[in-house]
DNA sequence: ATGATCCGTTCAGATTTCTGAACATAGGTC
DNA sequence: GACCTATGTTCAGAAATCTGAACGGATCAT
């Protein structure tokens, strides 16, 4: 790579700011530091980002281009800086957090003194919702949320991946036929999470696409550790996020079946979402870190 | 800012390569370059990334959390430059590519001729397909596909978001009412595309989430196309991307109703996926460019 | 213990980058 | 058309960064 990462930024303003003067205004450089910086990334390059004279500016093709991808390194090093802002203070007040029922209990509860004994000047401010979506609107800092998301304006970051496994108990286990068929699968589903209740379920077998219907003659629940039990308890088989049943797979409770059939489906992606790309506060960014933390290892 | 972003990938590297020196080899630079960097880079955050003497090494906590940051500024500029490397050469060859039917239609066929045109040197092998996440793993170059993606080892850009709208004709119009009910909506929907027809498809109303049924009593096709010639064709309400009824909407064959109803779905979202974060070959690269310029206006 | 070895840091000279002032050029004004 | 103004470029001195060699400390084998 012949060009300097920290043209980057000043290429972006100026191609904003639509002006060398007006970049170098902006970013309180002197306009000289800004031209050559234009000129050293556009030789670096080896191709022109500008046609400018003395009156007129253009942004040639290949330039705009490139100020797609700069576009994308410049907000991902203001996040990384405002991440890292501030770190020095001691985090401190109250951080109002929305997560999940299922994700509270099994992966966040038994870490949760652990987070006040290390940061005790933090008031925690926990609301076990489903509804975390809604909430960081205006009335929490940061939400836990699961399921695909939409852009938005807010950061997020994926927690858990969420790979879904069918699972199923081991006196259930006999009942199974060793090849498993398509049309068969959903015969043994007797109960399985609302979110995946439809009527064709994209899964892949083998690497092939092909779908299943978990809407018809299934009983659903919006509760995944309410699956987990009924199965445990010999529901026949249904499908949890891996991070659901790490334990009852360890412990026998329950046995993974049907392994060829991938889902194709991000429902069960656990996702953090918090406001600002500008400034992260030490609370926050605390926070954060204790969720990557505990997710790391699910 | 107090901190060089040119410091950031010496910093990864030193992680990755756990060591000063050997991440020194690895950047092809002196181990006393790479040494000042990461010092100036904590000088300029103001906190200990590394804490390491003559023999041993270790990542600190805000270490690890910079990291993650650093990670991914590294991901986009190495993708920046792969898509601006070789930008001279004239690109030629063959190109794979697969897309699906109504984009190929409503949104790239007006513009194939000037492709072609501006790259007489590109022969182009248009694969029209709904499978073109399958293909991409061997048999074509780039593929545009319909709906939320999962995490890849591919490089994914939306093309389109893909917003849904509520559309019917204006003869149909009469027959709404005037507040739209939750209950009563799906009443008037005789046919939509199959990737909506769920039991339970997610919406916004005004803000407050809530569902509505597109399976049952609803007929479905896996083409928007036949979607909207048969809702021009007065089959009551339906819901089409934004991008697929643009100039029906302008020329009063369609209409928008139900404006307070917002879907939760990126099941319409337009991705274009491609693989290697190393090398986007000249061609691969101009079509790709060539999808953002005839996206940029849908 | 002791020396060999490996690693990160420091240092001084070489190189590059930054900067403010001077310069050049295009467009508008009277 | 001469002048004015706003804009990008150039330049030379100042500041910073880079670099290879020397240095200092930690571990390991003997």
């Amino acid at each position: 790579m012949k060009w300097k990462i920290d043209d980057v930024p000043i290429f972006a303003a100026v191609v904003e700011k639509n002006g060398i003067t007006a970049a170098a205004e902006h970013l309180g450089m002197p306009k000289s530091t800004v031209s050559t910086a234009i000129t050293r990334l556009e030789t670096g390059l080896g191709l022109r980002l500008i046609d400018r004279n003395s009156r007129n500016l253009r942004v040639t093709s290949e330039g705009e281009t490139f100020y797609r991808h700069a576009q994308r390194i410049v907000e991902q090093v203001t996040e990384a800086n405002a991440m890292m802002a501030g770190h020095t203070a001691v985090p401190s007040g109250r951080l109002s957090v929305a997560v999940p029922p299922a994700f509270s209990q099994e992966i966040m509860a038994r870490h949760l003194s652990g987070f006040r004994a290390r940061w005790p000047e933090i008031e925690l401010d926990l609301n076990i919702t489903t509804h975390g979506l809604e909430l960081i609107r205006d009335q929490v800092d940061v939400a836990v949320v699961v399921g695909p998301l939409e852009d938005s304006d807010y950061i997020a970051r994926t927690l858990v991946s969420g790979r879904l496994l069918w699972v199923t108990s081991p006196a259930y286990l006999p009942r199974l036929d060793a090849e498993p068929q398509l049309e068969n699968l959903s015969r043994h589903v007797q109960l399985c999470e609302k979110r995946y209740g439809l009527a064709r379920v994209p899964v892949r077998i083998d690497g092939r696409a092909g779908h299943i219907d978990l809407l018809h003659g299934v009983s659903h629940v919006n509760d995944p550790l309410v699956v987990r039990r009924a199965v445990v308890a010999g529901a026949g088989v249904s499908v949890l996020p891996a991070h659901y049943c790490r334990e009852q797979l360890r412990d026998g409770s329950l046995v993974e079946v049907f392994q060829p059939v991938e889902f194709d489906l991000a429902a069960s992606k656990l996702t953090v979402i918090y406001p600002s790309r500008r400034l992260v506060s030490p609370r926050v960014r605390v926070f954060l870190e204790f969720l990557s933390e505990i997710c790391a290892g699910v």
